[in-house]
This record gives structure tokens, C-alpha cells and sequence, in this order.
DNA sequence: GTCTATATGCCGATAGAC
DNA sequence: GTCTATCGGCATATAGAC
């Protein structure tokens, strides 16, 4: 393996930074020098801090949100085929699974689901806007799937429980994360001990298929 | 009603801000304008901008768990009067009624959970270290009280469930927080249109329950 | 308790030598 | 492509008049 390239190294240490203390609470100063840059590097490679943090975001979930859309549309063509509805545990699947196996090999897919977290909250700000554009095709992909696996539900219920579902996902994340930073360790360990993905991981896909069927 | 002091006029303003930009995105120039006070004013009534946080935080949050912890504890001894063990819905119910309740009639604290998420999210952090402190006790007591509804889990699984529980919770504001601000109305239209908070909580509490009980 | 003025320092961005 | 020096601005915080 060749050494990083500085380009490289700026998006490894944005990514780790934003995660921990956001957006505007990091400063080119301290992305360079964790990186081992000069100062003027972000605006060379980059143009602004704002698109680096584009580019930090579309890095992970281009990738992922491309391996979610195929998932979802062999599922549903094997659904046709056999001349039934998709089931609603191949539609959680087929958003989660991307994210998760991922997750499991990859420390720095955990550290980058904090980003999200931080975007979603963020909605009219420069981060929510640039996160929505991003995720707005698998959003509306995924609601319209949802209303195949599950008969009657109006688009006002389907919005809902993907919603639901998206929110029981990113908070399994974020105890992935917890358990696996030793700082968030200390402070959680009451209640948030010692996570094993399997574990987490199985026991979500049961409560998001059941939550989701619910009545 | 009289007009309010300066002090809440500044909670007030902080708290709007903070849930939009985030603590580390809002200046106090911007609080104390919003604010129609003088610069220095946060200074003088609080000490910093972060005492200021743990104000907006406690002010809400307290009488929240306070609620909590009672509705708990009522539901806990009359199931024990009746020889039975607590159900999940009541559980469920005591941690998330406080909360969606005062959703129902107070758009403050919707825009106020927007700065939970921000907590929760910044988890070693100022805003992450003080918002565990407050809610700990809580995040127990629930965990115990699920353990007793919930029998042939083990404690892994009933911290995870748990937190499953207050994921899908907080995602449920965030979308009540969507549907009611026209910034992000106009966002998310598409995917998360005009949501009654009466069937948001109705699927939520159902979804939340089925989740729960899943296998 | 209010407000102005200001101290002190970090911010993002850029110019220009190498 | 790297790096230094620096610009102009805004940050938090405070001192001190009223």
C-alpha cells in the first residue's frame, strides 16, 4: 500500500473530525493539522470548507445508496417474478444491510454515520441541504417499496414507517459507535455496554420488520 | 401575562438557534440580537456561552423526566398491586407521553428536540457530556423497568431495545419538527408531507410496542 | 441591570515565493 | 503541489460608564 495522498488524508481527517465536534465546530486548522498539511491545503484541493465536506459525504453514501438501490430492485424483480409482494424484511434489507456490513469491517463507516447524524439535524443549514440532495432518490425509492410490502397503508402511514425505520437504523449506528469509542465507553457503560454487532444487528432487523408490520 | 425577562427572552432565542445552526454554528451576537438584549447580556446572566447550553438543555429536560419518572413509578405499583408484571405500552407511554404531549400544544419543545438530537450526537463533547448527566437516571430506571415487562431477555438486549425505543422516538419528533417548520416543509415535502400529530404518535406507539415484543 | 467599547484571539480564505 | 505570511472579519469575553 502506497501512502495516502494529501487529498486523501484531508477527507480521512475531516470525516473523523466532523464526526466528533461538527461542522462548524471544526476548523481548517485543525483538519490540516491532524492531517499533516499546510493551512492553504483544504482550499487548494478542495475550493472551500463547504465542499469538502460535500465531498466527505459523497464518498461513503454514493457507494452505499448505489448498492441500496440494487438491492431493492432484485428484490422487487424477484418479487414480480414469483408473483408476489415483496416481503417487508427484504426492503429493510435491502437500506440497512449497505450500511451495516460496512459498519462491521470499517471503523471509519461508524464514525461517518455521526456526520449523518449531524445532517439530519441540521435541515436548513448547508449540511441538511447538501445530505437530502444526496438521499433524496433512495428516500422516495424506498416509500414506494414500502407501499408494495405492505397493502392499505396510505402514503401518509408509508412516509411514517419509513421514517421509523431510518430512525431505529441510525440509532443502531450510533450505539455501534458508542461501543466501539472507548470515550463514549466510560460514559455509557451502564446502559450501553459492551455491543456486539451480530447481536445488535439481528435483534434491530426483528424490531424494525415487526414494528413496521404492526396492526 | 407580562413580558418576559431578559434571561428567558435569551433561553428563548438560544434554543431556537441553537436547534437550527447547532451550539458550536450560533454566536452569542446572534443570540443576544435575536434576543433584542445587549452583547454582554449572555455574559452577565450566565456566565459563557456554554452555561448558557446547560440552561436551554435543563429547563425542558427536567420537568420532562420528572414526569417520566412518576408516570414509571405509577404504572410500576399498580401492576405489582395487581400481581402482574408492567406491559410495554406502559412503559413505552411513561417515557414518551411527557414528551409528545407538551409536542402537541408547544412549538418550543419540538425546535427543542432538535437540540436533544445535536446532543445525543455529540457524544464527548460539552453538549454530549451534560446532556447524559441529565438524562442517566432516567435511561436506568426504563432500562429495569423493561426487563420486568420484557422476561427471557438478557441485559444486553433489553439496553438495546431500549434504545430502539428512544430512536424511533426521536425520529418521530424530528418529524413532527419537519412538518411544522416551512423551511423544511418545502425540503422534504416530497417524502414527508403534512403530518397529523395524532397519527404520528398512534403508528409510532404501535410501531414502538411491535418492535419491542418482536420475537 | 444595561450598554458601549474594546481586548485578544481564531476564523476561512488568499497571494505569492518556492 | 507545498508552504508561509497575512488579510479582513467575527468570535467570546470583559472592563467600566451610566
Amino acid at each position: 500500500m502506497g501512502k495516502k495522498s494529501t487529498k486523501d488524508a484531508l477527507l480521512d481527517s475531516a470525516e473523523k473530525l466532523f464526526a466528533k465536534e461538527g461542522f462548524h465546530g471544526t476548523s481548517v486548522r485543525a483538519i490540516t493539522s491532524e492531517a499533516g498539511a499546510h493551512l492553504a491545503s483544504i482550499n487548494y484541493h478542495f475550493g472551500s470548507k463547504e465542499a469538502l465536506l460535500k465531498e466527505v459525504l459523497e464518498r461513503r453514501l454514493l457507494p452505499i445508496n448505489k448498492d441500496r438501490l440494487e438491492m431493492l430492485e432484485a428484490a422487487l424483480s424477484q418479487a414480480v417474478q414469483e408473483g408476489r409482494p415483496p416481503s417487508v424484511m427484504e426492503i429493510v434489507r435491502a437500506f440497512a444491510d449497505p450500511l451495516f456490513t460496512r459498519a462491521r469491517t470499517s471503523e471509519s463507516i461508524i464514525t461517518f454515520s455521526n456526520i449523518v447524524q449531524i445532517s439530519l439535524t441540521q435541515h436548513d443549514s448547508t449540511v441538511g441541504a447538501l445530505f437530502l440532495g444526496i438521499m433524496r432518490p433512495v428516500i422516495i425509492a424506498f416509500i414506494k417499496a414500502l407501499g408494495l410490502a405492505l397493502p392499505g397503508h396510505d402514503k401518509e402511514q408509508l412516509q411514517l414507517k419509513f421514517h421509523f425505520m431510518v430512525g431505529s437504523m441510525l440509532h443502531g449506528m450510533r450505539m455501534l459507535s458508542m461501543a466501539r469509542n472507548p470515550a463514549h465507553k466510560k460514559l455509557h457503560s451502564e446502559f450501553a455496554g459492551n455491543i456486539d454487532s451480530e447481536i445488535l444487528m439481528d435483534l434491530m432487523y426483528r424490531y424494525i420488520v415487526a414494528g413496521l408490520e404492526a396492526e
